[in-house]
DNA sequence: ATTACATTTCGCTAAAGAACGAAATATTTG
DNA sequence: CAAATATTTCGTTCTTTAGCGAAATGTAAT
């Protein structure tokens, strides 16, 4: 019980969504989704460890970055009904759709100066 | 968006998924599911409204009472995917089970003194 | 090893959400 | 119509959560 509501709650934040939608584009480290939805790279790490600590993205190293990027492995039983609908949703939406134009262009390389 | 993280944010409250589970056995009360979840009465009015508003549930006037149900009609395309899954989740929640114990006993004649 | 920089943790503030009791609103039945 | 009762709305309190900036942590490259 107690883990099906946290992954609602997960679930139930815009910032969260729109993240897990710009992953299903690509990885992305921090900086890049800060970049993207304006918030304080503080605020972001924590949206991200909330994703994560119920299991719908997985993180790497990747040389200073870390990668985040979605846990399609199948091995939750909750995200792995979850995710395939999430994917299917919002296919329309204004902001989904802005976020993805902006991510075309971020360059972690150029951005990533905290 | 908006209305996809309304829909996870209904179903991100325990008391919220418990009622649910009892609607899968048979439609309710506002007082049978008060005398269930031990909240008062204006509690568990709150919670079916929010419910009620993504569509998760259907209400009919029974006489005196409010007859609360879910809603199969499949015509929310968010409520149509999720119904089924938290059907299918829960089988052997400890909580969820006493529920369904005490919803066998439960009349609405004899307890609805409020 | 020192510097640079990406990320996380911490402490705080403001907004949102869950809970209650009491008052208001039906609605049924005498 | 009046009394009884089921439900909803209102106002309040307490808890949870999202957000920020600053400090701490960790890693890479000079």
């Amino acid at each position: 019980m107690r883990s099906v509501v946290k992954i609602f709650k997960a679930l139930s934040d815009t910032n969260r969504i729109r993240i897990l939608k710009m992953l299903e584009q690509r990885s992305l480290c921090v900086c890049e989704i800060r970049e993207i939805l304006g918030l304080a790279n503080s605020t972001v790490s924590k949206h991200l460890s909330i994703l994560r600590d119920v299991d719908f993205i997985l993180d790497s190293k990747d040389g200073k970055w870390v990668e985040y990027k979605l846990n399609k492995s199948r091995a939750n039983k909750y995200v792995k009904r979850l995710l395939p609908l999430i994917h299917s949703w919002l296919p329309d939406d204004k902001l989904i759709i802005k976020d993805r134009k902006k991510l075309e262009k971020v360059n972690r390389d150029i951005i990533c100066r905290s």
